[in-house]
DNA sequence: GTGCAATCTGGAATCGATTCCACGAAGCGA
DNA sequence: TCGCTTCGTGGAATCGATTCCAGATTGCAC
């Protein structure tokens, strides 16, 4: 592949000139300039990223590592972040940990080693993004949707308890009083976050805690499914179902069908985030949104300006954590409970 | 952040001992390798891709350019291209291209630029990965999901046309000869080949090409509901409805419910792919699938035997398309056709 | 005509790793 | 003991761009 030099021997001109010429610098005569672009085009001359990286230690890239690439909960926010990015002129450099914390750490040190410019981060652990901070105390980092343990990061994330007392409190309002979660695994800052909310609401509703059970788990559909229909059959009082994430909700779906049930006639179900299918369910679901894409705007927006005030040397700056409060959206998947309890039509379990 | 040279300052020893005793070369004494480790991990060193890039020209990286990140047709195949090129040692820089053949062209070009040792890319234009491979022949590119005009670029694709032809087929199976098809934007390879499937199968079946109505537009669900509204409105003898996309199954489903009608009694509609919410619509979808993983995985493997080939110069190879069958998966979405035309309720639209 | 500034250009240092080559020390057989 | 190989190590070149600094040319004012 043809180099500077290439371009320099062509044009008989001295590198530092093509170099000029190219990188659109000031102090090159215009007709120099042609000159050069001419050769460079001639040649199929192509900068070599890694060169100008090294000398000017800036990659005019940023990294951002989520955990899961089908997951819109993440990748909403990841469209959005690559489009800022894009236009303030940086590349994204986008890697998926597929929520493993080794894989996640391993992400992380390969982006700096490539000396991104700054990080945003879903956090797959509680350690999430403190081993890079303090490694490199200067590099802009962000956690994104999820945050981790780390004091000493900027975090942007949903305010997920409001969201799940909303919900409940709905719930609530229509009639129920014995109210299942479908949760997230432990440990992680939504599913922490969510519980709390729902925790909250039934308390401040006075409801029995012990009619209101929790399920953990991963946000996986199979795994919700064969959750749902346990609870269900363990406890066939339930009047209505809060799955805390698109994920479950899918699967809570599949084990209510599987019975037989009905959404709503036969039980309520409620989301939380609001994917596009949300609309067209077996029931449109009611849910809570989230604003993910103001949310990855604003995580951008943030590592942008960290960049810009590495440039000069900064006061201290205290990390803080902005929430986003989302919306309510009420649609057809919860009514007021039925009476009486559930009669199940145990059905052949669709492989 | 510190280099090689505080390493080896600290070590009292060479450059050239260090770098070996850290990159797990043979020739140095294993007691030197523990003491540069230890003087590395003590100050913090994280080597820099760039100048090792640099100097090997060679930066195990690999470069993804997809049209949309929150389609799962595409990042389906992304999250196993991410999982087989890291297990090969490879770090992948996923883009996005919004659909842009501007910014597409521009995102390859970053990438050769940044010297990623192989591309995979979902062309956004015609033109396609041409303008790299003819700049850059010995750079491996395979073209993932969708084709282009190149003729010099290996490409993986589903077998769409197929699929059109078998939904098109049991539809007719079913007794419908009056199928309106919503394709995507001309020009696209999968629009070009769904359309070719359906007409095929129109012209086998001997159904009046006139009664077939074909609407292009996006891919997109707000311009599908639209389109599927005005159809019905123009032509109420339809029975059976083609959407050819995850997304435009979405918006037809919803133009459908604001006209108050029922799936599959009043309409058939079929659909594209396989995405998990399927199962939970309004009606089950029934539709064909692809195995998009399986696609990936193929895709990432051809790139990385292409890389491995590079190394030792290597006879001439003929650019090859794959074309991978998928399955028909037949749900509840589509039944025997209704007698007479629709009576559509019209009501008013959801914002 | 001379002095000085402004403008354009090129040589050479630089970024941080890898790697070729040379050098000294040690081991071993004759 | 001498000569040869083997092993561990370090010096210096190298990758391909950017950029500091100095030199050359020109223009302009006095």
């Amino acid at each position: 592949m043809a180099t500077l030099k290439d371009v320099a021997e062509a044009t008989n001109l001295g590198l530092a000139t093509v170099s000029r010429a190219l990188s659109g610098n000031a102090g090159v005569l215009p007709e120099t300039r042609k000159k050069v672009e001419a050769a460079a085009k001639a040649l199929g001359y192509q900068p070599n990223a890694l060169a100008r990286g090294l000398r000017q230690s800036s990659s005019k890239a940023v990294g951002l590592v989520i955990p899961d690439l089908e997951n819109e909960f993440y990748t909403s926010g990841a469209a959005v972040i690559q489009e800022v990015l894009a236009n303030a002129g940086y590349r994204l450099i986008l890697c998926c940990s597929n929520n493993d914390p080794t894989i996640d750490a391993l992400l992380l040190d390969s982006l700096v080693e490539r000396r991104v410019e700054a990080i945003a981060h879903v956090p797959s652990s509680a350690i999430g993004s403190d081993v890079i901070r303090s490694r490199n105390p200067s590099l802009p980092v962000v956690e994104y949707a999820r945050r981790s343990n780390s004091e000493h990061v900027d975090s942007i994330v949903g305010d997920e308890a409001l969201g799940s007392e909303k919900l409940i409190e709905y719930l609530v309002s229509l009639g129920h009083r014995r109210i299942a979660m479908i949760a997230g695994p432990r440990g992680q800052s939504t599913t922490t976050a969510r519980l709390a909310g729902f925790e909250s609401a039934v308390r401040k509703a006075g409801l029995d805690a012990d009619q209101c059970p929790v399920l953990h788990g991963p946000y996986d559909p199979d795994w919700s499914e064969d959750a749902t229909r346990e609870l269900l059959l363990q406890d066939p009082q339930i009047t209505a179902i809060f799955a805390s994430s698109s994920r479950t909700v899918l699967g809570a779906f599949k084990a209510l069908s599987g019975f037989g049930l009905h959404v709503p006639s036969d039980i309520s179900l409620v989301g939380f985030l609001n994917p596009p299918w949300y609309e067209v369910a077996l029931a449109p679901v009611t849910t809570y949104e989230l604003p993910l894409k103001d949310m990855g705007a604003m995580a951008a927006d943030l590592l942008l300006k960290r960049i810009a005030e590495n440039e000069h040397p900064h006061a201290e700056w205290a990390a803080k954590t902005i929430r986003f409060e989302g919306r309510l959206i009420v649609r057809e998947s919860a009514t007021a409970p039925r009476v009486g309890s559930l009669e199940l039509a145990e059905m052949p379990r669709a492989s």
